[in-house]
DNA sequence: AGCACGCCGACT
DNA sequence: GTCGGCGTGCTC
């Protein structure tokens, strides 16, 4: 007599209620074609629902009474399974980050399959206005408050998406499905087409290796042959040929029939990039962009897991291909703050692809001209192995950095917002015909409005933000897309000197205008790269010399390379120290350098002129003299003196609920119980930085402690707690040493 | 999350 | 009485 085989399976329900293993009992017929990490359906629930889950574990006895167990129902249809090692990985995920298996496994096995996981639900109202009108009468006179409150959203709007209604409204499925069936709304369910690209591939020599990049292959060989794994950080200067290394590493790797992973942020996967690693290796590497549907997606997994793909390009979620036999793990910018996930798990990807290397035997190469605080850290403790790209592969000279002290500015009677320096390098330079860049440092782009007699701001009624002036002369809300016409007079004293600032770099754009009319700008921001491929045309136009200006923010000092730029102006260089948070000076610091690194990459050696009212900040000191070693001691003293990430672990708890009270009840309550086990390293409650969204209030409070395990026990007490608590209105998000502060 | 069970208020 | 909405509790 064969013994009952039992199978543990996670149910693809994100909710913390189901999010525990359930047992199920093996039939005889699928017996042998099942495995840790299969998909299957199974009946779940009173209805018996066929719910897709995914197996974690086999059993040959169970503890649940035998009358409660069902059994597994069938393979699901995707062929597309976790082995093992990517389980251990959710769990891992799970475990560090703070979210539900599910989820966890979820990030792991991003392929949504066909029908299942996110469909895009939206309600659809097939009534015109005044056909619900009478229903909304007879609504009324049945007193049926939820069904009342989706008429009366109906009626505003046509079309509803499901989260809105299930969310904010508090519609419960079965309000939905009545009006469903009676013919009122139907539910459209959205899925993204598909559609692929193709590339020519071309073979080219090697080129030679510089000493230095020679070196860093050299050791990684000598290391992987005797088996030696290490995760490697290369601290290489713009243009000293980081790319080359990992594409010789790649190399080597390929050659021993593995696979290797490339994380890249998202806003630098550009098609130079791109072209390289093409010309290099040709079919055998896959890019995977934001622009690729699930089901691309789903084919290129279908791929991977074939063999038939040995290099993925993407960013941060390309870490998840499932490779077969993975090799290197190999992550570009390393910097780059787009590494951490920012919604549930919230994962980095540096140390997510530590462990999955670890798991498959596999190391990881991490680069940057700006190490991150956090890797510089790890490599000084020993953790990671440092290599270090000094010179510039073209033997160009680094450009020259000049700071401009706005204070001393004003003073000598200069209210421009160029100092006379950069306004004389710039006439010099369109005097040459030589290009220039200007990076204006600041997050966001439109300016908000305010009184200049009172100072009262105009903000979201339902978000603690101010109001964006827009071009079509409406204040837009960031957050939530709140809009509302412009205002004339003060809202509160009436006066009508009210007014919005213009948008940073429309205000720049204006006063080279002024100062050098005639002379041709480009400006890239939010606003004019809206369209589908605004920002590739606006660098391809710059490119082309169909401009002799770029202005811009952020995205100016990414990536690209303009070999004709040979003068770069950083405008309000300090603007991202004024942010509440840990990591200002390493964000200036970052900012600097990499705009710093755009001017002077052709023949001609560049300039820079960083303009800020504090020119004696260490952020702004060690990057003008281009010194990373001077900002890292520094910025590593301050943080230890603080005991902020790296010196020390952080989790932030955000507690959110439409109840102002309730929230900073619930806030209070878990902020003593974390007091409770950690009594000295606990800072808060407090209102977040943005304190309302959407009509939900934030509060939030933050645990320090060296040792990171503890803050997993703190995390987990809390949940703990959280879950005894029956029908609870508040949300509570935690974030594992967080990118910024809340 | 999603489904059934059961309580309570409105109407043939 | 009974129809049907909406809250409550449970899911191997």
């Amino acid at each position: 007599m064969p013994k009952t085989l039992y199978a543990k399976i996670i149910i693809d329900i994100s909710h913390e209620a189901v999010d525990r293993p359930f047992t199920y009992i093996v039939p005889e017929n699928l017996e042998g074609s099942l495995f840790v990490g299969q998909k299957v359906n199974v009946p779940f629930g009173r209805g018996n629902a066929l719910k897709k889950g995914i197996i974690v574990d086999f059993s040959d006895c169970s503890d649940i009474p035998a009358d409660k167990l069902k059994y597994i129902h069938s393979l699901s249809d995707s062929d597309i399974s976790l082995n093992d090692k990517r389980i251990a990985l959710a769990g891992w995920i799970k475990r560090n980050y703070g979210s539900t298996m599910a989820n966890a496994l979820k990030t792991v096995l991003p392929v949504k399959t066909k029908v299942s996981f996110s469909v895009k639900k939206t309600l659809v109202r097939t009534k015109t206005s005044e056909e619900l009108d009478e229903l909304i009468e007879t609504a009324m006179r049945k007193r049926n408050a939820a069904r009342l409150r989706l008429l009366f959203a109906l009626k505003e709007e046509p079309e509803i998406p499901k989260s809105i209604v299930d969310n904010k409204l508090h519609i419960g499925a079965s309000t939905v499905s009545k009006l469903v069936e009676d013919g009122v709304i139907f539910i459209r369910e959205d899925r993204i087409l598909r559609n692929s690209l193709s590339f020519e591939v071309s073979e080219d020599n090697l080129p030679e290796l510089s000493e230095e990049q020679a070196a860093i292959v050299n050791e990684i060989r000598r290391d992987t042959e005797r088996g030696d794994r290490h995760t490697y950080l290369i601290h290489g200067i713009t243009g000293s040929g980081k790319t080359e290394v990992y594409m010789r590493i790649i190399g080597d790797v390929l050659m021993q029939g593995k696979q290797a992973i490339v994380l890249i942020p998202e806003i630098a996967l550009t098609y130079q990039t791109l072209m390289r690693f093409y010309k290099r290796f040709g079919d055998r590497v896959c890019i995977m962009n934001s622009t690729l549907s699930k089901g691309e997606k789903y084919d290129l997994y279908e791929q991977a897991l074939k063999g038939n793909v040995d290099i993925v390009i993407g960013p941060r979620s390309a870490l998840f291909t499932p490779m077969p036999n993975l090799g290197v793990i190999i992550i570009d910018e390393e910097h780059e703050s787009s590494y951490k996930s920012e919604t549930v798990p919230k994962y980095h990807a540096r140390e997510t692809a530590v462990e999955l290397a670890r798991l498959y035997g596999a190391f990881v190469v991490l680069g940057s001209a700006t190490p991150s605080v956090d890797a510089y850290y790890r490599a000084e403790t020993g953790e990671y192995k440092l290599f270090k790209l000094n010179r510039r592969l073209t033997g160009n000279q680094l450009p020259e950095v000049t700071v401009a002290d706005m204070r001393a500015e004003l003073k000598a009677g200069n209210r421009s917002i160029f100092s006379r320096r950069l306004k004389m390098l710039m006439e010099d330079r369109i005097k040459k015909h030589q290009q220039i860049m200007l990076f204006l440092n600041r997050r966001g782009f439109a300016g908000f409005v305010s009184c200049r007699e009172c100072g009262f701001v105009v903000k979201c009624p339902h978000c603690d933000v101010s109001l964006s002036l827009h071009r079509n002369g409406k204040l837009v809300c960031h957050y939530c897309g709140y809009t509302q016409d412009n205002v004339k007079l003060c809202p509160q004293c009436g006066s009508k000197y009210i007014a919005g600032f213009k948008a940073g770099t429309e205000q720049v754009e204006a006063e080279v205008q002024k100062i050098f009319p005639g002379v041709r700008t480009l400006r890239m921001d939010a606003d004019t790269t809206a369209g589908k491929d605004g920002y590739e045309n606006i660098l391809t136009k710059f490119l082309d010399h169909e401009a002799d200006i770029l202005i811009g923010t952020q995205m100016i000092v990414k990536g690209h390379d303009f070999k004709d730029v040979t003068l770069m102006g950083v405008l309000a260089a300090d603007m991202s120290l004024f942010a509440a948070d840990y990591k200002a000076g390493e964000k200036t610091f970052q900012l600097i350098t990499q705009a710093a690194g755009r001017a002077g990459r052709g023949d001609d050696p560049g300039e820079v002129v960083v303009q800020t009212y504090k020119p004696d900040h260490y952020a702004i000191t060690h990057a003008a003299a281009q010194d990373y070693e001077g900002f890292y001691n520094e910025e590593v003293g301050y943080r230890e003196l603080m005991d902020y990430p790296p010196a020390a672990h952080m989790l932030s708890v955000l507690v959110t609920g439409a109840d102002e009270n309730g929230a900073e009840e619930l806030a209070g309550t878990l902020c003593s119980l974390a007091r409770e086990i950690n009594p000295s390293g606990v800072f808060g409650p407090a209102r977040a930085v943005i304190s309302k969204i959407n009509d939900v209030y934030r509060f939030c409070f933050y645990i320090k402690s060296k040792d990171y395990d503890k803050l997993v026990q703190i995390k987990d007490s809390l949940e703990e707690v959280l879950s005894k608590r029956t029908r609870f209105k508040e949300s509570v998000f935690f974030d594992f040493d967080p990118q910024n502060v809340n």
